[in-house]
DNA sequence: TATGAATGAGACTTCATTCAT
DNA sequence: AATGAATGAAGTCTCATTCAT
């Protein structure tokens, strides 16, 4: 990723900053040209269309994604710090990072994300490996992995944006006491008890 | 809502129906009223501009909604049967309603919701009541209302964007399974067992 | 005129009105009917159309200045008292109608004054008498008597716009002073004394 | 002015004849595209909109004015003289540019007009000074310069449209009697023989 | 007569994309 | 590689006019 060629990167990022603001229609191809400092036709050099650009920038980030990921496990932890650790990771990724937040749920809402469907998503077969690998072992309820994969990060999502609009304060305290619910409920051992 | 000019409602829907295709941007205001059997010009009789289309239909949805939550709420039921209806209310509207899910998503993860987030929501407002009455009885952990509502909105929508989606097919043993996991998560009880 | 039905009468009237603030082209139809107090399609029954909405304005506002030159001319005045009376008929007359003014203006400047070219102007030829009568009398110096209806006329309006514009304020004595500078340079007396 | 983009001037001249066919409203931007032979959407690079383009127009062309106005004038003339040719360059500038003529006749009886109003104008100030002179020199009479001004300018424009219309063969002869008649009117020679 | 909802051609303007330099 | 002027299709919106009531 760091040996994108300068202007493409700024490219990327302009757009990226430019999204959150102005949405994906908001955003000419003129205002991402004069943020990232290079011509409007230089933009074609790097990217064959407004609609490929916005497909790379997606791909861009959910390699940014992954790789926050993956640095969140450490091997020797339990499967509950690491299960923790994915969902901070998430949290911590999207809060601090709310244009790349904002871009994805307009990416995931928009016609475009009916065409990425079909790209295999190495996000997703790593969210559905660690749920599953979660439930063989008998720490998560038997649910299937998309759905537990979905309700994670969709969480982690609904809190960023709660954090994003900024009229809650969430301390550290606050997300673990969420986080904490999740996993109650998500873990075999609240079922047990429950039932 | 009914008794709303019928062109008028037709342009709504129409305007619902082909945003879920083609998005805001995608759908010019010629195909909006192609579909609604108009004439271009007679879409601005009943909304000022393109954007302002957009956020009647967002008020529109927004009543209906809160019409499902309301008429899911039977008064002499517990709490937690409640909880559990209002959850399914969410979920069975979306589910049944594809297309206003996809247009809710749309619409707060654009620059529109920024301009429309001053106007109080009736529905925020409810939910809000909801959770805090259930703090206040001792039937939910003592998080932030909002915290609770978002995960519980959020929740139901990813649910129904897996349905949408169609890789999976959701029992309705799976789902209570689902909503079992969150009030689990959210319920004192089983605060109080874990701790 | 004063028997055109209420509500033609109207049309017109505020039609004349919104030129003034708004221009031709600023005044829709439907602007016109809402100040008339009709509906837009109740204009189609006195007019045509809009191009004949204006025509007939222009008429019927020729019609009355006609009425004002008209009743300027006490028959046992001499030529230069007519000659000021005139003036100031037509002086008088656009200063307390600004918007009358305001329309003849805009519409001898436009593409519509073309296709009024061709109908004979009753006020063209009663000016164009008034001044044949000064010259034959040997009052006025020999010359043609279009140019110098133009010159008078033309002489009144810049007066009556300089007062429109307000910088200035006209006193009798000053406007006494201009007509006197006008009614020196025609009359051939001056003429004589100069030579 | 000789320096502005070949295709700027192109639009701006293009604009000048159409106007004074069609009027304003009579002239879409697509027409003056067309006659400058350039594409539609050029225009918005030289111009922010048909406003903008209208008023650039009427500076452009005052600057002209200013520019002809002011060769006009040779030092070592007589006062009179300078306002003879001062006169003259007026008729001619419009007589052989018509369709400038016709421009500003437009643009000064428009809503236009009053936006511009606030612009502090070259020309008025010029030719305020000019007449400035001639009171404080004794030449012509003490009327308010703006007076002077209007009456002298107004009368080159009636009889510039007199020439236009073409009804009239203006001889050079009838000008200069014309020329003489304002002279005699405004000038304090006369006035104090009259008195 | 009067209404005003409906029409649809056409205006202004934007913007993704190209291409000569 | 880079530029940015130029393009023109397409979008939003206006408004003169019609017509069923």
């Amino acid at each position: 990723m760091e040996n994108l060629a300068e202007k493409k990167k700024a490219i990327l990022e302009s757009t990226l900053a430019l999204v959150k603001v102005n949405g994906f229609h908001g955003t000419p191809m003129s205002m991402v040209a004069k943020k990232a400092g290079v011509a409007a036709g230089t933009i074609y050099h790097y990217f064959e269309s407004k609609d490929s650009l916005i497909f790379e920038l997606y791909s861009y980030l959910k390699q940014q994604a992954i790789q926050v990921v993956r640095e969140s496990q450490k091997p020797d932890a339990t499967y509950q710090e690491r299960f923790f650790a994915l969902w901070f990771a998430f949290y911590t990724y999207y809060t601090s990072n709310p244009s790349v937040l904002c871009f994805f749920e307009q990416f995931v809402n928009s016609p475009y994300a009916e065409k990425a469907k079909s790209i295999p998503s190495e996000l997703d077969e790593l969210l559905h490996a660690f749920f599953e690998e979660g439930i063989n072992s008998g720490q998560l309820r038997p649910v299937a992995p998309q759905i537990l994969s979905m309700l994670a990060h969709g969480n982690a999502i609904s809190l960023a944006k709660v954090y994003g609009i900024g009229k809650l304060n969430l301390a550290t305290a606050d997300l673990e006491l969420v986080v904490q619910i999740l996993w109650d409920g998500m873990s075999q051992k609240t079922s047990e008890i429950n039932s």
